[in-house]
DNA sequence: GATGCAGTTGAGATTCATTCTCAATAAACT
DNA sequence: AGTTTATTGAGAATGAATCTCAACTGCATC
């Protein structure tokens, strides 16, 4: 969490963004316990916090998140948009389940390097992956 | 195309769904061009043939084309969903350009393989793959 | 630690894709 | 042809995401 920290502080500067409140409270919920979230998750977990910050600007600040790196687009679900961490979180794929909603994440190297030369191939230089399959998990069949 | 449309024919009885005419306009405007399209795409190609179908109407029938496996939900672009032809289409990966938008599809089979026994690990039945980067096309590096 | 100036925030309005409602209509079976 | 039942169209409704703008706050300078 250090680390992220300052990653962001980093990050911030260097876009001349101000480090303010709102940015650090977002930033702290987003790493508190989450894997994958949405808007409105980490609105409702800030609010519990009373460390009220409003939705226009968790919608603004995700955005920032992405971009320095600590974050990422996920799958969407239940028509949200919805982040998952990438800082100190090795790639994975996704199995979405159709039914319960549940997200089993497995392993990636293997499939990333498939990809890659795939990529290579087309001579298509890759900035993030979107790697898994929509289906039924083992509960739900 | 004679194909297909027997095969959603059978779909739609299967199910107890009439084949109707709306139906039929649609699934035409479907198979009629489009690699990748979304509703708008298809509201405007079928208006441009005069056989006017409402968007409540479209929104409606693409879940059944789904369903009935000719053509499958895609990545999500412009904040609209977008579908693409599965049947008498192999599956593909996307490489999709972050600066021009173009999609380039590229193989797939050795990718599934690994993809299918990872599932198999997680006793992880897929009904859909959803595989692709986001990145820069050779043109915009 | 007061001042000034961007950049930032909050609240609510707005947008826009998608879904819903319901009266009118059409498929399909007898 | 008549009856039943699903389907359609038009517009209203929903809801996530974005925008607007006046009030506010980092933060650099004095």
């Amino acid at each position: 969490m250090k680390k992220e920290k300052e990653l962001y502080r980093d990050f911030l500067r260097s876009k001349n963004l101000k480090l303010t409140k709102p940015r650090l409270v977002i930033m702290e919920a987003v790493f508190e316990n989450h894997e994958h979230f949405n808007v409105d998750d980490l609105y409702e977990q800030i609010k519990k916090k009373h460390k009220n910050v409003s939705r226009a600007t968790i919608y603004r600040t995700v955005p920032l998140l992405v971009e320095s790196g600590l974050i990422k687009q996920s799958l969407r679900c239940e028509s949200k948009d919805i982040y998952e961490h990438t800082y100190g979180h090795e790639n994975h794929l996704h199995f979405i389940c159709e039914n319960c909603g549940k997200i089993i994440e497995s392993g990636f190297s293997d499939v990333a390097n498939l990809i890659d030369q795939l990529a290579k191939d087309e001579k298509f230089k890759i900035s993030e992956y979107n790697l898994g399959a929509r289906g039924k998990c083992k509960d739900c069949q």
